[in-house]
RNA sequence: GCCGAUGUGGCGAAAUGGCAGACGCAACGGACUUAAAAUCCGUUGGGCUUAACGGCCCGUGCCGGUUCGAGUCCGGCCAUCGGCACCA
């Protein structure tokens, strides 16, 4: 291949397009406030997931992902946003630091010539990042702001009455240390020796490190936690509204794993305390024959009796010396222990043994469990196995036998509740209970505090030191604090970080000492998203400006926020076709103004009427001078310009009906109801900190053709609040899209839980101390699939089947690269690599190049004589108007590979035709620019010697688009069915009814042949497509 | 065990409930060439039938259902892959 002559000189073209790019400073986004920023143009920011800069370079897995935002980032640019598409490292890891262990190499080093490879190869791709905004997550001036966040957690609590982060200063109790967010505790850590440090459960795989593969064992340590439980709720209420698969969704759900039960005291035989337990079931409470406390739980040695002490303390020391493995090995077979001690069950007054066992997790719930045998799978095992008592308190609703059952029934054995159903009787013994102060309704989640200190050289130290046994924190004057220099990174073996060895560094002052623990890999992940927004600001994680307008679009009219407004109004058009116009007033706007509307918005209009908000409009007539009357009907015109203003100018601060809009946090969502004759529809409701406020409520009456607005004023009031609440109640929610944040994120699916719900946190504490303007990072998250190697497995070094981008691009072109990495198949789905397929797509692009230059006599490429200026005929103008269609709604939809496909359609019908007008030509260079911008850019500038156009560059070009008049054909071919299978096939005008369908096909003579001795019984016809005649 | 995803030609894959297999790869045949490569043109799911043009039947993991009509919707299985795992 190496030798073979290039099928075009991609190999010329590609360097010189980057150098040019590069030197044109192309793709360097300008943020508000930037000379030369338009803030007439909608921003996008388009993301991928960055990298680990290993020390095995990128295999053409990784830039699966890179490539399809590229696509998209070029798309919006040619669309005429201000797209913003950065790429970074996520430079600190432990591999670097095992790598200086073996090697004596600063972690420094190994890293910087690590990223430098990568960012060639990603170079030579023709990715279009905006390389002046690079970050590195292992360079103070980055990290100095990982370190910042951090002291911004620790300096916070969360106060359960706003729901919120609020600052420590706002907290009254006696201990702030106890409720900061992050705060220290003696845990009980997978401690592995091999590599000298504690390692976060998910890095535990099979009871070995997921690196390396060496043994964990569980061993209690101080540590720094980061207290994401108390956002549990949040985290799983603010990702609804997200824009993400629904399969990840599902998996930080369960991952959060929320479940609603009581928590319910039982008093202890012969001692004063009571021991709680939570219940998802509490109408079981009568079955409940003993209890179960986790070997660990701290009530265990004063509740076991001196005859059972030995037997308990041999059961868990037993039970410490396993590792978390072992434990649910063996759980096929129950074990576990008497105490000697008995609980009251607190409904009957029965007294019921205290068992510890290592079912019980200590980390669940309370540690403890109300063990009802007939109705829990473990319960029951482990009751059988040790002979306790069984009572029914369920009777299945089938014939089921009831012991065993877990489902819902009716509560039997219960004199409380006989003869209620499951969720009648758990809502009826909590109050009972509730009422007694016995129990109370509670919520638990399976999410466990942050595990967030490493014992590691190659992460963030923390701002913190300790003096005199307490922590406190660095001031900001002090960060950023960089890691001491060390010769030796090697575990100290003592469960002491490396950190430790450099004791000049330690020593703070003559009392106090610096933590030497450093941070996780995840920190730097966390928030590196916003830093991109603002990457070399020294005065602040990012400023105010840059991230409001990154995040949300705001200070310019946008297409986000417009399309919001819009889609509101659009879906209350579309519900309510009939409904006349209402007494807000109606903005006419032109045919050209709709078209434009559509395209910045991707919605269909019924009519050209948009509907404007009386204070909107005033405000807009205020600033046109009041020059601009209503006519008659109400209506006003005003320009698009205007129109695309209103969500600003309704968010405007002086607009005080309007609530608490311009806060933080709002959620627009659309509630209709009908009730009593009138149909009740709220514009938007706000939730703001928990409270709802409607901004615009409407009523109308159902009865009869012309509905009536009665009302339509902006309150915030009591009454407002509580009808939203009850609309919002029994009437299920439009789901509006929560706009803001990352307008795109793309990566794979091994950061599905962890990185983004840890960076969910974080942005949420950001947002409640006020420094964000979104509580959600990412508006819409895609998971790329994996590609394998040639033979279906994995690439591995360990397979030899890893295929280096740059070895590809050798011979095919980065265009070619590109192409093919979009053409294998869905951008979701696992997909093995083959280099035969990169052949074809390459074909493909010579097919291109060949379409608008030939050879001349020396051998070069000079344009050829086939491209004319004609007008393109009618088949050419179909394929050219269908390939503009495919081609926009394919890339929007991430369906890239489809794209490709309509592009290789257009390609092959125009390769053999006569002469190849300019238009159709210069239509493909734009569609294709975003996949094969190299190509496409050297094409159009050959093209451009010829035939001169303004503005002569490809990337200012706006993108096609398609006449719908220009695919239709004059005649249609229908498919004629018997019995739902297809018989013949004809060609008929496209005006011709349904019934001249009907007839032509029931003459038709194949049709007669099938139907011969029958008996027609109906024939279904669908315009433009077939008819059906059925018969029997 | 639980949860999720996937299952269509020799291969990667297309198909708002409306003509299954677009597009590409591979294979085969042809043109060009002294020859090969490259390029261009054509054929290509399986079976049966016809001298031929054609025609018929079967086909989207399996079984059933809804429908005039199902790759697509519903129910139940099977297989592969991924995730979680005593969560009270």
């Amino acid at each position: 291949m190496n030798e073979r002559r290039k099928p075009y000189p991609f190999d010329v073209i590609e360097p010189k397009w980057q150098a040019l790019w590069d030197e044109r400073r192309l793709f360097h986004a300008l943020n508000p406030g930037d000379p030369d920023f338009d803030p007439a143009r909608p921003k996008y920011y388009v993301l991928d997931m960055f990298p680990y800069p290993s020390g095995s370079g990128l295999h053409v897995g990784h830039p699966e992902g890179y490539t399809a935002t590229d696509i998209i980032a070029r798309y919006k640019r040619l669309r005429g946003f201000n797209v913003l598409h950065p790429m970074g490292w996520d430079a600190f890891g432990l591999p670097a630091e095992q790598y200086a262990i073996r090697t004596g190499q600063h972690p420094e080093i190994t890293t910087r010539e690590n990223i430098a490879r990568f960012k060639t190869q990603l170079e030579r791709i023709g990715f279009s990042y905006d390389w002046e905004r690079e970050i590195n997550t292992s360079d103070p001036a980055y990290f100095r702001w990982t370190q910042w966040i951090f002291l911004q957690i620790y300096q916070s609590w969360f106060n359960p009455a706003t729901q919120k982060a609020d600052p420590i200063s706002t907290y009254t109790g006696h201990d702030p240390d106890s409720v900061r967010l992050a705060y220290v505790a003696e845990v009980p850590v997978n401690w592995c020796p091999e590599l000298g440090t504690v390692l976060a459960n998910e890095e535990v795989i099979d009871g070995k490190s997921e690196v390396g593969g060496f043994p964990v064992v569980k061993r209690p340590m101080r540590q720094w936690m980061l207290r994401i439980t108390a956002f549990a709720e949040r985290l799983i209420d603010e990702l609804e509204p997200l824009d993400w698969p629904e399969g990840i969704k599902l998996l930080q759900r369960n991952w959060i794993g929320k479940s609603e039960g009581a928590e319910v005291r039982f008093a202890i035989a012969g001692h004063d305390g009571t021991i709680a337990v939570f219940t998802t079931r509490p109408d079981t409470l009568y079955g409940a024959t003993y209890m179960v406390l986790a070997p660990e739980h701290p009530l265990v040695r004063r509740l076991t009796t001196n005859e059972q002490s030995q037997i308990v303390s041999d059961y868990c020391a037993q039970i410490a010396a396993k590792s978390d493995l072992e434990r649910t090995d063996l759980a096929k077979e129950k074990t576990g222990v008497f105490t000697g001690a008995c609980a009251i069950n607190p409904v009957n007054n029965e007294r019921i043994p205290i068992w510890i066992a290592d079912y019980v997790l200590l980390g669940y719930g309370t540690g403890a469990i109300m063990a009802v045998p007939a109705h829990d799978e473990r319960d029951l095992e482990f009751a059988r196995k040790f002979d306790l008592p069984i009572v029914e308190v369920v009777q299945p609703p089938n014939d089921e036998p009831a012991i065993g059952f877990v489902g819902h029934g009716v509560a039997i054995n219960s004199p409380l509740i006989d003869g209620l159903t499951t969720s009648e009787a758990k809502r009826e013994i909590t109050a009972w209970l509730a009422q007694r102060g016995l129990g109370w309704s509670a919520t638990s989640y399976k999410l466990r505090d942050w595990l967030f200190s490493r014992q590691r050289y190659w992460g963030e130290p923390f701002p913190i030191v300790w003096e005199n046994g307490r922590h406190r924190s660095l001031g900001e004057t002090e960060l950023p604090l960089i890691p001491p220099p060390l010769e030796d990174f090697k575990p100290t073996g003592t469960g002491e970080p490396p950190l430790a060895r450099a004791q000049d560094w330690v020593r703070y002052s003559e009392t106090a000492t610096r933590e030497l623990n450093t941070m996780p890999q995840w920190a730097g992940s966390c928030w590196y998203y916003l830093r991109f927004c603002d990457p070399g600001n020294a005065e602040r994680f990012v400023s105010e400006n840059a991230e409001r307008y990154w995040m949300t679009g705001e200070t310019a009219p946008l297409e986000t926020s417009v399309s919001l407004e819009l889609r509101n109004l659009f879906e209350i058009a579309k519900n309510f076709p009939h409904a006349p116009h209402r007494t807000v007033t109606l903005a006419a706007v032109t045919t050209s103004e709709a078209v434009e509307l559509r395209r910045q918005t991707g919605l269909d209009f019924i009519g050209y009427h948009h509907c404007i908000d009386n204070y909107a409009l005033r405000h807009i007539l205020k600033e046109h001078g009041d020059d601009r009357r209503e006519n008659a009907r109400e209506q006003v015109s005003i320009g698009l310009r205007d129109i695309l203003r209103i969500p600003e100018i309704l968010r405007a601060p002086d607009r005080i009906e309007f609530g608490r809009v311009t806060g933080r946090g709002r959620q627009s969502l659309l509630y209709v109801k009908e009730s009593g004759g009138a149909i009740y529809y709220v514009e938007e409701i706000l939730q703001s900190a928990g409270r709802l406020m409607a901004k615009t409520l409407y009523k109308r009456r159902a009865t009869g053709k012309r509905a009536i607005t009665e009302a339509s004023a902006a309150q915030t009031s009591e009454t407002f609040r509580r009808v939203a609440k009850s609309i919002e109640a029994s009437f299920p929610s439009v789901n509006q899209k929560h706009e803001g944040g990352v307008d795109l994120y793309v990566g794979g699916t091994e950061h599905a839980v962890l990185h983004l719900l840890y960076a969910r946190f974080w942005h949420k504490v950001l947002f409640d101390l006020g420094h964000l303007t979104t509580n959600e990072p990412f508006q819409r998250l895609v998971n790329q699939g994996i590609i394998l190697g040639e033979d279906g497995r994995k690439m591995s070094k360990r397979w030899g089947n890893v295929i280096d981008p740059l070895d590809v691009i050798a011979d095919y072109g980065a265009d070619a690269f590109r192409c093919y990495e979009m053409f294998m198949g869905p951008l979701e789905q696992m997909k093995p690599w083959s280099m035969t397929g990169v052949e074809g797509v390459s074909r493909f692009l010579a097919r291109v190049w060949r379409l608008l230059m030939e050879e001349n006599q020396a051998g070069e490429w000079i344009l050829s004589s086939a491209v004319v200026e004609s007008a393109p005929d009618k088949a050419q103008l179909k394929v050219m108007h269908a390939t503009t269609k495919k081609v926009t709604e394919d890339i929007e939809a991430l369906s890239f590979n489809t794209a490709i496909a309509q592009m290789m359609i257009f390609v092959n019908a125009f390769t053999t035709a006569q002469s190849r007008p300019l238009v159709a030509l210069r239509t493909l260079l734009v569609l294709l620019n975003p996949f094969a911008p190299h190509l496409s850019s050297e094409l159009w500038e050959t093209l451009g010697h010829k035939f001169p156009i303004l503005p002569d560059e490809i990337t200012s070009q706006p993108w096609p688009e398609y006449q719908a008049e220009f695919l239709v054909e004059d005649e249609v071919e229908i498919a004629l069915q018997v019995n739902g299978k297809v018989r013949d096939r004809i060609q008929v005008a496209l005006t011709a009814t349904s019934a001249e369908l009907e007839a032509l096909a029931l003459v038709n003579p194949r049709v007669q042949e099938f139907i011969a001795g029958l008996t027609v019984r109906k024939v279904v016809v669908i315009p433009k497509k077939l008819v059906n005649v059925v018969a029997n």
